[in-house]
DNA sequence: TTAAATAGCTGTAGTCACTACAGATAGACG
DNA sequence: CGTCTATCTGTAGTGACTACAGCTATTTAA
């Protein structure tokens, strides 16, 4: 039986997380001590790595739980992972076009800029006339969103 | 003057985040028609540009509020200016390369995936067991902190 | 055995950049 | 004058945690 604190170095996940994701009902109430300390098992220990990886590659809580769901199924719907997997990475895709649009748009926007005491500093400019840009930037795209 | 709805049309900015930008400091305080509504002149309308601007190429309201002041000033710090654009295109830059990394190992797990009721569901088992990973996937890099 | 140090408990509030609402007042138009 | 839209203030909600306060449990050393 592992301690939070344990579980908590066991997954690389914080314990304050580990309690929150408790309370949002991604993680099963554990057993607990004689002292009302919560102590994990295996299975515990499984779903965590399972949830903390997932985050890592950028899916949101609640597609989470959806995996967990499906992944829970005694016959898996290995087409519903394989679409929320393509329509996370869909995403990912999407963000990344609009970050690279993004950064040539700093690029050229740094480059219009000598750098010194001038009274015509190109970033100051072209951050005061939209006009002055190649491209539409959304801000949702940019924003992390995901 | 342009009430508050008339400036928002102009800059494309809703309403409520006018009101933000003022409650926090980042937009001064208008003039005030005899019924208490907020009239805006062409500075204001001027300087939300600039502020909108900004954040759809993503910079933090923080990092605006530094760009807001070295703009106001009489000898622009053209090189402060500069410091601070290329500090964030390489954040921007960081992140894109984050975002790829992902975007191959969510490819490679899809592809492990052949679709179908399974027991053995690739993209489940990546998901519970990071081994089966190629490389790190540091969570802040992916999620949307900039 | 006991004291100290560490770990854990609950509950609340803070982060960022807004967004959404409720309930009131102002202004524009016919 | 009535109606409709716009605006007002203030508060709470978003996502995914993180930080803290004030307490209790457990472990380790003396």
């Amino acid at each position: 039986m592992l301690s939070i604190g344990e579980l908590s170095r066991a997954t690389d996940c914080k314990v304050e997380t580990i309690r929150y994701y408790e309370k949002i009902g991604l993680m099963p109430e554990p057993a607990r001590s004689a002292g009302n300390q919560r102590r994990y098992g295996e299975r515990h220990r499984d779903r965590l790595h399972f949830i903390r990886h997932s985050r890592q590659l950028g899916f949101r809580i609640e597609a989470i739980r959806e995996l967990l769901a499906l992944s829970d199924q005694e016959h898996r719907d290995c087409a519903a992972v394989d679409a929320l997997a393509r329509r996370h990475r869909d995403a990912v895709d999407d963000r990344i076009g609009a970050l690279c649009a993004l950064r040539d748009e700093l690029d050229r926007m740094i480059k219009g800029c000598a750098g010194g005491d001038v009274a015509h500093c190109g970033v100051i400019e072209v951050l005061g006339d939209h006009r002055l840009c190649r491209n539409d930037h959304p801000l949702e795209a940019v924003a992390g969103k995901q």
